[in-house]
DNA sequence: ATGCCTACTACAAGTAGA
């Protein structure tokens, strides 16, 4: 616990799917003014690397570092600390082109006169995998299972370890406001909750579960049929933690207020709180 | 309910998202 007195250096991860960079620019920059994470993950930025928009990012002192797609998936890391990108694909399947992966080790800034710390961050975008037993089911499958895989690597690692991202999986019934709705849903599907749990299992905390157990705390509502102001939501967007990153952990939550701003993203901002 | 909303892309009452 922190001490009457004692300065201690509040160190802000977070991970957003902006659902396209281009059309939140303005929603997101005021949300990083406000907020000043020191890394910001961001899934769905929906185009290339030559048309991400850097120039409103690095003014407010962020660099950017993506993986683009045209139109479709996209994923970036934006830092204030040092940041340098280890991979841009998920192993496993060197076929594979789409835009969901991007990791690397930001130097995170600690108080007084120490080292900066190594903190190792992944951007990751799932993919969605509707309908259940489609081709797409089958590749999102298949691409949990080497993220599974690529996840038991990093964690012999000796630097923190942080998957932030859309992971287009609400981890139990508790995480969708109506699941009998959503039984068969590849976002709910048994088949997928387990393979999330496999990941936990090799050695990860999910924050905001381990933090808010109750229902309700979402992370995405749809655009129709009045899904927001009905808390119609999922918790699809998670902050998995290894175990030397937890060790470090102050606070989480998720920040549903740019749900209900101007021009908002489907999804909202989850975020965690290291003391360095 | 083959709808509903939003963004993208490029003109298709198209696709994808979740």
């Amino acid at each position: 616990m922190q001490r009457p007195g004692t300065i201690v250096r509040r160190t802000r991860i977070a991970t957003w799917n902006v659902n396209s960079i281009k059309a939140r620019t303005r929603v997101v920059t005021r949300w990083l003014e406000a907020e000043t994470p020191e890394v910001l993950l961001l899934q769905e930025t929906k185009c290339s690397e030559e048309l991400f928009p850097r120039p409103e990012f690095e003014d407010l002192g962020y660099r950017i570092e993506t993986v683009g797609q045209k139109g479709y998936n996209g994923v970036a890391v934006m830092s204030r600390a040092a940041f340098t990108v280890e991979r841009r694909r998920l192993p496993g399947h060197p076929g594979d082109d789409e835009a969901r992966y991007i990791e690397g080790l930001v130097e995170l800034p600690t108080e007084g006169r120490r080292k900066p710390r190594e903190l190792r961050v992944v951007s990751l975008y799932v993919p969605n995998g509707n309908p259940a037993g489609s081709e797409s089911f089958l590749y999102k499958i298949d691409w949990l299972k080497r993220l599974i895989d690529h996840a038991r690597q990093l964690l012999k690692e000796t630097e923190p370890l942080i998957l932030g991202g859309d992971f287009n999986v609400a981890p139990t019934d508790a995480d969708v406001y109506d699941p009998s709705l959503f039984g068969n849903d590849a976002l709910c599907h048994p088949e997928i909750r387990a393979r999330f749990r496999e990941l936990l299992t090799a050695g990860f905390t999910d924050v905001v579960a381990a933090h808010y157990p109750a229902p309700g705390n979402y992370t995405f509502w749809d655009y129709q049929d009045r899904a927001w102001p009905k808390n119609h939501g999922w918790r699809i967007d998670h902050l998995l933690l290894s175990p030397r990153a937890l060790a470090l952990l102050a606070d989480c939550g998720i920040d549903k207020k740019p749900r209900g701003m101007q021009q908002p993203s489907d999804h909202v901002p989850v975020w965690c709180d290291l003391r360095l």
